[in-house]
RNA sequence: GUGAGUGUAGCUCAGUUGGCAGAGCACCGGGUUGUGGCCCCGGUGGUCGAGGGUUCGAGUCCCUUCACUCACCCCA
């Protein structure tokens, strides 16, 4: 039989892995909680519009990065895929797509000719979920969090998967500086709490007044040095010619390109003096870096990176800004909003690169000798566990020294030993394995035996 | 999508000008009638990523392909 592998790009995490994340995830839920948001959970899958019409259809994830879903095909295809619409892939795309949500989705009762997209992000469904929910109308000021996986076909690397998490916070109906603020202080405390450097990269866009004389510059200044600039910069002069800035290959140039700080109105430049002024108040560390632009279209005035140095190329960990146009682009109210996103995995990596992961060890592992003792221990194990204890039942068909032997590389810290002769007497054998001593308890007593050892410290 | 590197036991890796596929760790058993770790002895485990070619003979040379990794792009 042929193994089955996971997909490109998508990862198993076990054990301690998966704990990491968890724990992770569990301070950011504490942090929402103390700066009270609400959590929002939104669908795995939309429908494209809702990506195009937000994020841009210039922007990467639009352009390539989608993981389109067809239910006329029950097929999960690339874009590349389908536009080649080779049986060939299709066949091969339906193999490696018998996904839950792909199973799910085969049931849909969406129109034949809907495409849909597995979210690249969480900003845009959110905001939709807002619209839909009436409360751009109704009840504007929201504060919300989430956190989930997210989906982008790129070529895996350090760092960059095709699944990750993210555990994000948008808030709905404030305009002002000490609201994009607040989410820095917040990214701030995470990475504090979590014992993590991170450098905090800021920049201003500029808003619909003042941003188009600030790209007409831009576009002015790529012109003028054609020559100069890489092929990449080409296609982006066209297309986004803000984006020419962040090119890492012509340093020296971008370097003396024309600075959006330069080009702000005197709201967007009063804008980000306080949100600067106000992180200082706080003590927040934050570099203003006029490269900073963000591939996203809906981003105006306050956009914001953060970036843990010792990740490797992907070392972005969190970034977001201030989106004041989104909900109304996307048929709601005239709402200003700001938000940002954390990649978890990131967040985690970069935890790891400073400290080892810490091993959990059970508390005991119970180890039954016979058919009779195996009653007795099964019940034994149970009521342990109740007290809270974590236990492992050794396989009882083993031998003692294969069962102690386990109990050993499990790293348990006692076991409790129980076989015929203990069986007849009411006792078990409640051995120490750090410091390979044992004595006989009465069962009637373990417990309060334990707890005695274990609760002290 | 582009470029580079790596594919040999469950894991980490040796493998000479082409000549019987190896080590350490892990796992199982024994040394101990019911006592783990340390030690000693033994054992299980491989279509050498896959396919084709050259050759008397290929883990080794050539071609193709797949996978993984890193980087570009882009981003969390």
């Amino acid at each position: 039989m042929e193994k089955l592998k996971r997909l490109r790009g998508f990862q198993d995490y076990i054990g301690p892995q998966a704990e990491l994340l968890s724990f992770i995830e569990s301070k950011a839920r504490e942090l929402a909680r103390r700066y009270n948001l609400k959590e929002i959970r939104i669908p795995l899958v939309e429908r494209i519009e809702l990506y195009e019409r937000s994020s841009g259809e210039t922007s990467d994830i639009v352009s390539k990065q989608m993981y389109a879903v067809r239910r006329a095909r029950e097929e999960i295809l690339t874009p590349e895929e389908i536009r080649a619409n080779a049986g060939a892939t299709r066949e091969a795309s339906i193999r490696r797509n018998n996904s839950e949500e792909n199973v799910a989705l085969r049931r849909g009762d969406e129109e034949e000719s809907e495409l849909m997209v597995l979210r690249p992000e969480g900003t845009p469904g959110v905001v939709r979920a807002y619209i839909e929910a009436g409360l751009d109308r109704t009840d504007p000021e929201q504060r919300w969090f989430y956190c989930g996986p997210m989906l982008r076909y790129e070529r895996p690397q350090k760092g960059r998967f095709r699944e990750f998490y993210q555990f994000g916070v948008e808030i709905f109906g404030r305009a002002d500086a000490a609201c994009d603020a607040e989410l820095l202080i917040m990214i701030d405390d995470l990475r504090h709490e979590l014992g993590i450097e991170l450098d905090c990269q800021l920049n201003s866009l500029g808003c619909p007044v003042c941003r188009p004389a600030y790209r007409e510059a831009v576009l002015a200044f790529g012109r003028k040095h054609l020559e100069a600039l890489c092929e990449d910069c080409h296609a982006r002069l066209e297309r986004n010619p803000l984006r020419v800035l962040d090119c890492k290959n012509d340093y020296a140039l971008t370097e003396r390109a024309p600075k959006s700080v330069d080009f702000l109105c005197p709201e967007c430049k009063s804008h980000l003096s306080t949100v600067l002024e106000l992180l200082q108040c706080a003590g927040v560390k934050a570099n203003l870096n006029p490269r900073i632009v963000r591939g996203l279209d809906y981003y105006v005035r306050t956009t914001f990176e953060l970036s843990a140095p010792a990740l490797g190329a992907q070392n972005a960990v969190a970034a977001g800004g201030r989106y004041d146009g989104l909900v109304a682009a996307l048929g709601g109210a005239s709402v200003p909003a700001t938000g940002f996103a954390i990649g978890l995995e990131r967040l985690a990596m970069a935890l790891q690169a400073q400290t080892e992961p810490g091993h959990t060890r059970p508390d005991l592992a119970v180890i039954a000798l016979g058919a009779a003792a195996l009653r007795r221990a099964t019940a034994v194990a149970r009521e342990l566990r109740s007290q809270g204890f974590s236990v492992e039942q050794a396989s009882p068909e083993r031998t003692l020294k294969a069962q102690l032997k386990r109990a050993n590389r499990i790293g348990a810290r006692y076991a409790v030993i129980l076989g015929d002769d203990e069986l007849a007497r009411n006792v078990a054998l409640l051995r120490d394995l750090d410091k390979s001593a044992q004595e006989e308890v009465r069962l009637d007593e373990l417990i309060d035996k334990l707890k005695a050892v274990f609760v002290p410290n």
